[in-house]
RNA sequence: GGCCCGUUAGCUCAACAGGUAGAGCAGCGGACUCUUAAUCCGCGGGUUGAAGGUUCGAGUCCUUCACGGGUCACCA
């Protein structure tokens, strides 16, 4: 603490330490308030409806019936805009879903409390007590008797009628982009819809809802960079988990047939409209089925997540409307390529000349194997045409070290990836059981992270010694829950459906 | 990390080609007892993101930096 705040700390102040006139004008007032010995951060208060609760409940209720029956009610929430007019005032009153006018009069409450509003600010949170009558204009309204304060509000809120533009500042401080603009709350509220939509779909389906750590010593579970931490008492390095599966599947080992992980992941990569270093997905993991019934299982679940949400099967996602409408294309990962880069068949299977145009699609790390320049193809040329729910299926078995191969063709896998809206949303497979096999893939991945490729899998004999026990034929999928919450909220960018985007300091 | 764009009053935005920074909302004072982007009259509010530079003069031109947005790279 420097001599500066130690001087200061007799005389309450802002944490903003230059305060514009508006702000003086706020602590003037609550100085008044508190000469008058009034609480302007009380410790409760009563309330016999929300805001949301009053428009519900009465929103449809006749001038006579709400005059007849004297409707009295108590409300919190934050005063969001005032129009006076002499001895009488209007203003509105706002929480997290709804608003509610309140009409003031200077001969209902007296002329001293209606001075005393002349202290109440546009942001302040007080409750009104009153009966609900409606304007002439027919505007439902809350006859004002009495008013308390719950917390006063010292900065300006953004302008009404605008609501708050700056990007940086929706992010920063959420809760101005929440109280100023009603539809960043309404995504929100959809994001929170559809995790309890999903668990209420899984759990219907005899799944059990669990947590494994989000610490690991081994990260492992995606092809992907961690974070990582140490743990000073032990002396160990740790990983924030980029995957919950080889947890899960312990689980499946351990008799958890149905078992589901709502859990946040951390990726230690770039950043863009569809990656945040930490982000949201439902792992679920059913054991005696494949990754063809986990199909049928997605298309299933997105159909009533939509039908019950939105009470549409199709949604509006930018200049494209996605039907959830099943079945939905199934396109096996090498005709996805040939269908939508135009690329000839014969080329594609020319390992040598693939590996070439992969190298040209991305400056980074060069892709050295065909299986990896496949994925390299697929992102860059084929991902972002594909708008329409797609399962792309049978990928290459190098690049999916956790599923079974095909039977068919080895060198394909038994899994999906569920594509829509040029991203991917889901990732799915038959899982690997056999512990011999998947140790030979770890090691596999092994030679490969000596190479120099640092998103290969590590060698987790942890995890091969519970496949040892046996693990169940088990189809087990990941759903990214932000970029799911993207498609329903009509976003264009992952931040705008995380709460607190990771932003760099100011 | 590369490239492009942005950053001006509490908020939303102006300021032609370099010439002493404006408006609306919000605020303050006044009028107004059914308004709802209330209205009417008046007033205050700025280190133009930061630091350098060019110039008689910089919000404007140049350089560097910070943060954000877009895009490319990496990835889900």
């Amino acid at each position: 603490m420097n001599q500066q705040d130690v001087k200061k700390e007799s005389d309450p102040h802002l944490v903003q330490e230059e305060l514009s006139d508006q702000e003086l004008v706020r602590l003037e007032k609550w100085k008044k308030l508190k000469e008058k010995g009034i609480d302007v951060f009380p410790h409760r208060a009563e309330q016999t409806h929300s805001v949301f609760e009053v428009v519900r409940e009465f929103f449809s209720l006749s001038p006579e019936e709400l005059e007849d029956k004297h409707y009295q009610v108590k409300v919190p929430g934050r005063i969001i805009a005032i129009r006076k007019m002499g001895r009488a005032t209007f203003f509105h009153l706002a929480d997290f879903r709804d608003r509610v006018q309140v009409y003031l009069r200077e001969d209902l409450i007296g002329k001293e409390n209606y001075e005393l509003f002349d202290l109440f600010d546009i942001g302040d949170v007080i409750q009104v007590e009153g009966r609900l009558f409606r304007t002439r204009t027919g505007e439902l309204t809350i006859l004002a008797e009495k008013m308390t304060f719950l917390a006063k509000s010292f900065h300006p809120l953004p302008e009404k009628w605008h609501g708050l533009q700056d990007i940086e500042l929706r992010y920063r401080r959420r809760y101005l982009d929440l109280i100023m603009n009603p539809e960043s709350g309404e995504t929100f509220r959809i994001r929170s819809e559809i995790i309890r939509k999903m668990r209420q779909y899984f759990d219907e389906r005899g799944f059990i809802e669990v947590e494994t750590p989000m610490m690991h010593v081994m990260p492992g579970g995606a092809l992907a960079r961690p974070f990582k931490t140490f743990h000073q008492a032990l002396g160990i390095n740790l990983y924030l988990r980029i995957a919950p599966e080889l947890y899960l599947k312990r689980l499946v080992v351990g008799g958890m047939e149905k078992v589901y992980e709502i859990n946040r992941s951390f990726r230690n990569e770039g950043v863009d409209s569809q990656h945040n270093p930490e982000f949201t997905m439902l792992e679920f993991y059913q054991a005696y089925i494949d990754y063809n019934q986990l199909m049928e299982m997605t298309e299933d679940l997105f159909l009533v997540l939509a039908k019950e949400i939105h009470g549409r099967e199709e949604l509006q996602y930018g200049d494209n409307v996605i039907s959830f409408r099943k079945p939905w294309a199934r396109l096996k990962f090498k005709e996805a390529i040939l269908k939508y880069s135009g690329l000839a068949s014969d080329r594609l299977d020319d390992e040598k000349e693939m590996i070439e145009l992969a190298a040209t699609l991305t400056t980074d790390k060069k892709p050295v194997t065909y299986a990896k320049s496949l994925d390299v193809i697929f992102d860059k040329l084929v991902k972002e045409k594909i708008i329409q729910p797609t399962f792309i299926i049978n990928p290459p078995r190098e690049i999916s070290p956790l599923a079974k191969a095909n039977r068919q063709n080895p060198a394909e896998a038994d899994r999906f990836e569920l594509m829509m809206a040029g991203m991917e949303l889901a990732n799915a497979f038959s899982e690997l059981t056999d512990p011999f096999e998947q140790r030979q893939r770890f090691e596999e991945q092994a030679a490969m992270r000596n190479t120099g490729d640092e998103e290969s899998h590590l060698v987790d004999l942890d995890y091969v010694e519970a496949l040892e026990y046996g693990l169940p034929p088990t189809g087990g999928e990941g759903i990214g829950i932000d970029r799911l919450t993207m498609i329903f909220t009509n976003q264009k960018s992952i931040r705008e459906v995380i709460l607190f985007p990771l932003l760099k300091p100011r």
